[in-house]
DNA sequence: AAAGATGGTAAGTAAGCACTTACTTTCAAA
DNA sequence: TTTGAAAGTAAGTGCTTACTTACCATCTTT
């Protein structure tokens, strides 16, 4: 019972001996029981091995969290808040204002896709979260999920509008192009790791999906000459409108 | 002690006399587990639960099975075999020999909504399986996911022979069709049951995912001429094909 | 160098888990 | 009516779990 001071053994940071901050030792901790949680869920993941890997005894995984529970709520807090994520709005803004279509629509599902492939655990810790009916799911779909839909459904609008888009609901539409690219990273990730069935890059996948789903929502050249008259009606009213507001 | 207070107090089912036959209570387990199963998952629900919900002692569950993996096998076996889940090439095959592409997604949209929908503890334990890593879902995937790809993707690969379609990767427009649907799922059953986002009939989703597919990989009227043409030639081709081999 | 705060641990505890043992009740065939 | 197999249970067993207690070790401050 050497405890072998453990550095030498210990496989998580060789590098420092026993002590370490409390800041810095709470973070690696969160890290190591997001790896845990993502890998069996909240029940499968014991606070023993938590410590084991963090190299130190469960009685400091209590010191810095009082529960179990109180761990999983931080992590869930961390990954949901603190990581990427980046406002997707932002991103396609300029996209959007030149109204290009494919590069609004690809852009969006490139960024997620490459997200999910480089932080797997994310969508891991989701799923568990909702099988568990965790009150994060509700909140990731609410301030993540709902802002795409009103986002990406008031641009499908939008071009709906201006004659470019034929006539479904935006919402179907969101939730069609979202599930292929939710599906296609979950394939990749949970379903079919050695991707056996389908093995393309993110470039591809983005790529393709977007040009079934806007060569499936615009309108057809049969009906283009429609179109652009109602598109063109369209703009000499926004211009009203503009000049009339300010 | 005070052992005999929870045995008086406790009458799980006063409706139904206590003796059962042998397979009728193993049913009967199964069907239970099956429940407790979908909502906790394998480590979540206990064997205790089990035997309390079917008004039985502990005991008696492991009468029926050896070990609490074994229920898991069981049940999964039951629900990935006996249940419905009927060959959906079958099914479309008729609208496929009559190459009706609407008929031929939109059945299995709207079979597969509707599947989902009234049985969404199947749905529920596969992505337990799935996230634990147990070896039904390669099962699963390798047994029916991969069936479907095949199926789906020869129609695919044969209109677009007949120019019907354009040319895409057929495994790519397999998983993004299937990704809608999957995800049309289980955003209904998983992530937002109360439907506050989009709440609509599995026929008007079966109805415009495939409208959204159809128009996304036909080929369009201006490059029309080319494809007729093409389709002229190659039934020419299969005809003479025909005559040589028969 | 004394002191006090902080990082860290060994050795618990009570409850819960899958699974067992030793026993009783029921019921249909011989 | 006897009997024996099947349905059923109470009361464990040993292990694991989340969490605690009481104590040690190592820094920093004055």
């Amino acid at each position: 019972m050497s405890k072998e001071i453990t550095s030498s053994t210990n496989e998580s940071q060789p590098l420092l001996g026993g002590r370490m901050a409390g800041e810095e030792r709470r973070l690696q901790i969160l890290r190591i029981a997001v790896s845990l949680f993502s890998q069996r869920g909240f029940r499968g993941a014991t606070t023993k091995e938590i410590a084991q890997a963090a190299g130190i005894s469960e009685a400091m995984v209590f010191r810095h969290f009082a529960t179990k529970e109180e761990l999983y709520a931080a992590i869930l807090d961390h990954k949901a808040c603190a990581e990427g994520l980046g406002d997707p709005c932002e991103l396609v803004a300029d996209a959007v204002r030149r109204k290009d279509d494919r590069a609004v629509f690809e852009t969006l599902a490139y960024t997620a896709l490459q997200q999910h492939e480089q932080d797997p655990e994310f969508m891991r810790l989701l799923l568990h979260a909702a099988l568990e009916e965790h009150q994060l799911t509700q909140m990731f779909w609410d301030t993540f999920v709902l802002r795409i839909y009103e986002f990406l459904g008031n641009y499908i609008r939008e071009r709906q509008r201006d004659g470019a888009f034929r006539e479904v609901d935006p919402s179907i539409v969101v939730r069609g192009f979202i599930g292929m690219i939710m599906h296609h990273s979950l394939s990749n990730n949970l379903w079919d790791p050695s991707r056996r069935l389908l093995n393309i890059s993110n470039e591809r996948a983005a790529h393709d999906f977007t040009e079934i789903l806007l060569k499936g929502i615009t309108t057809h050249a049969t009906s283009q000459a429609k179109a652009s008259k109602r598109a063109v009606a369209q703009t000499r009213i926004s211009a009203k409108k503009k000049k009339q507001t300010k």
